[in-house]
Order: C-alpha cells, then structure tokens, then sequence
DNA sequence: CCCTTTCTACGAAGATCTTCGTTGACGACT
DNA sequence: AGTCGTCAACGAAGATCTTCGTAGAAAGGG
C-alpha cells in the first residue's frame, strides 16, 4: 500500500456547485482544454495575483470534488474539466433564480436585459431564439 | 461611554452581495416589509430548519454591512431591508454573468430561456420588453 | 415584588474557501 | 554522480459563513 489512499471509486451523485476561484480555472480549462497546473496559472496570472501551490492546491480539491479529471500518466499531471461549461451555467444560472428570482426565468431575463443593453444584432439573436420557443411553448 | 461602541458612523463605499442565508431574510423582509427577527423566523422556519438565534445573529451581521437597517426604538428591534431587491437582483446577475458568461448577457439570456422555458405569456412580455430595448438600443 | 417569558448581546465552534510555506521526489544537465 | 529547477503532496493559517449556547436586560402577570 504504497501510496494509493485514493477515493477514485468514490460516488458522487451530484456535483457541487463551483465557488468563484474554482469558476475561473475552469474557463481556462474550457478555453484551452486539459492543461497542467502551470499551464492554468500563466493564464491566470495576469488577472489575478496567485501562486502556483494555491492553483495547484484547488485544483487537486476539484478532482476530489469531482469538476476536474487527471491524468497522471506525465510528470506534470494534466487536467481537464469534467463537467461542462453550458451544464455549469445552467446550474448556476438556476440557483440564482431560485434564490433571488424566486424561479421566475421571466424577471431574470428582463433583469438581464435592463441592466446589460445588448447590441442590436444580440437582441435580434434572442428574438430568434423566442420564435423557435414559441412553437414548442406548450402552457 | 457604558455600552455604546458602534460603529453607526462606519462608512461603507459599497454592500456587499449577499450570502444565500442573507438572501432568504432579504426576500423575507422585501415581501413583509420591515420585521422583528421572530417574524422573519416564522417565515423561514417551514423551509429552513433555523433557530432563533441563528437568524437574530444573521441579521446583526446583515445591519453591519449594511443590507438591512435597525430601529431600536421598541424594545423588538424592527428590521427593514437598506437594500432594493431590483438592485440586488441586478448585482448578482452582474456578478454571475462575468464569472460564468464571459460578460455576455446574450449567452445568460439563452441558457435562462432553454432551461426553464417560460410560458407563451411570458415569451411575449419578453418581446415586448426585447421592442422597447431595440428603439432605444445605440450600439 | 418575584417569576416567567422574550428579547438582545456575546462568544465560540464547525464548515468551507483561499492562500501559501515546506518537504521530498523526479528529471535534466553537466 | 552531483546540482539545480520543477513538480505534487501535505499541512496550516486566515477569512468568511453558519450555527447555536449562554448570559443578562426588559416587560408583564400574579
């Protein structure tokens, strides 16, 4: 038993949430795909002022989480996201309008819209987008 | 100086977004309006196992920095948000957007609509809100 | 007046999040 | 083989959030 206290066949039912640090090591990972610990923190870098052990630290508490997978086969172990950006937003995206939009989607959405003008072109995107909804809206 | 070392003079540039615990006393009081701290307890109590104390100290905390307002001239202090719910609304969204939708409030607006579709009644207050927008839309 | 109830204040504990120092292992280069 | 830089692992510290026990003040009834 060497060195394999591992939880690898750990159940996860549901993924948790992630906080905002773990947010912004997971848009480097969706933009740039499985990438090593420093290969995250270049990214990272001149945003926010952090050092390698913090990334790295997180990062591994992600794979135990379940948001990252690792692939170990290299000296530097390679990352990669596990759960994907639109499912993410989604279940961001929902909470937030359970807690503070009471689940109403309509305030959310003209919340949005008031606070963040769209261009023009935007919001003809989003008009197409509710024509289509429109055809399968059953209620 | 018996009992007094407050910091009602604290000034404070900006109020912080509210935990998920604050929010539900928020949406309590933006509901009811201003509040002792049992009424807000009994609004929680059927959804959130909490006790008294617990959202008492809550909303101590919240008085400090500033989301609610305290009058202390009954001997039940009453409560009222300093905070609007459209404001908070909007703060929170703003947050979520930058974290999880690169700043896009297009990409928020569509995953909102796809995950809960809104009801055909809801589509066209969207629209009609989408009509408006476009008249006064620079960009 | 004393007793009971209700309230505020205080402090502490546990959980989670974020940060980083230190250590030991691994590889490359000489 | 010895040295130097990079890496993963670990632990600990500080911050914030949430929870509640306890104590003491305030009000009202007998």
């Amino acid at each position: 038993m060497k060195s394999d206290g591992n939880k690898r066949t750990m159940h996860r039912e549901s993924i948790p949430r992630p906080t905002d640090g773990e947010l912004s090591i997971l848009n480097v990972l969706w933009q740039q795909g499985p990438s090593t610990v420093r290969e995250v923190l270049v990214r990272l870098e001149p945003t926010r002022a952090v050092g390698y052990t913090t990334v790295l630290k997180l990062m591994q508490i992600m794979v135990d989480k379940g948001l990252l997978v690792r692939d170990e086969s290299q000296r530097s172990h390679v990352y990669a996201a596990a759960v994907s950006e639109g499912d993410t937003q989604r279940q961001l995206l929902d909470h937030l309008m359970e807690r503070a939009f009471g689940g109403s989607a309509r305030k959310l959405v003209q919340q949005a819209l008031s606070t963040k003008p769209a261009s023009a072109r935007e919001l003809a995107e989003i008009r197409s987008l509710l024509d289509h909804l429109e055809k399968n809206a059953g209620d």
